[in-house]
DNA sequence: GGGTGTTGGTCTCAAAAAGAGACCAGCACT
DNA sequence: AGTGCTGGTCTCTTTTTGAGACCAACACCC
């Protein structure tokens, strides 16, 4: 099974990683998780798992993200050392973004609850529908 | 190694698989990680993973949640269908909330995260330290 | 040399989301 | 009668996000 290594450490360690100390910044798993938490990290996160691209190139990949959020989103991602971003001195300069050793290592984590959504999709819309017609 | 599952889909297909359709409502795995990338889902997720907890249980768990958006967020997990709630007809009337077996199976997923932010917190301290000193 | 296009941003303003905290009904216990 | 506990909701303020205008610098074209 491919999920004995996390199997082998109990729930409630996992859950108290996230809760010690009460506050933020004693809880560094809540501080990792919640750079990741943002509406667009994980897309980029994941176009850039696939290729380096530049900053227009994300811009057009992802229609509806607004420049000013993909600033800012590759902006935190470099800052937590996910992404790496190099300016090439050309006329305008370009700027690629591309992922670090880091940012690789945290997507194969993250892979899996991408694959989980994409195989279970249906399953999460089916039980939104239900809810959704029982409150109605 | 026990990302082989994984690994066998190119990253490619999975980052195809988030912008699909170039909107939302067209893209079942944004959809679904949409839901999830709130800032309490994963920790509440967490919590009952561990076992079920009640409202007032889960509110004292994470001092720094708002009612509001305990409430809220649980009512997100339970229409996805992660969360099932039960409310006993106790005085006054008590609720439990609990993870569905889509919960359950969701969790081990996100479980993959969770453990790589604990194993590489430092880490990601370090770059974000490294970082702000170089932007000072 | 003047107009157009490209680059990767920043700035401002409006809308949406989140946080803080008061308030509520219903009943038990004292 | 007063107090407490339950799981919320309501309102108000602050923060975050979204939409879109604006920018400098240069290249290319004529």
């Amino acid at each position: 099974m491919d999920s004995s290594i996390v199997k082998l450490r109990s729930k409630l360690e996992v859950y108290k990683a996230m809760t010690d100390g009460g506050n933020l910044s004693d809880c560094p798993v809540r501080d990792v998780i919640q750079g990741l938490s943002g509406k667009w990290s994980s897309l980029l996160m994941a176009a850039l798992a696939e290729q380096p691209y530049r900053f227009g190139e994300l811009r057009r990949l992802v229609p509806d993200i607004s420049q000013r959020m993909l600033t800012q989103t590759l902006y935190d991602l470099q800052r937590d050392g996910y992404v790496h971003r190099e300016v090439f001195p050309t006329k305008p300069p370009s700027v690629e973004y591309s992922l670090t050793d880091l940012g690789r290592s945290m997507f194969e984590a993250l892979q899996h609850l991408l694959q989980w959504a994409e195989n279970n999709h249906d399953a999460v819309r089916g039980a939104r529908a239900t809810f959704d017609a029982g409150q109605a």
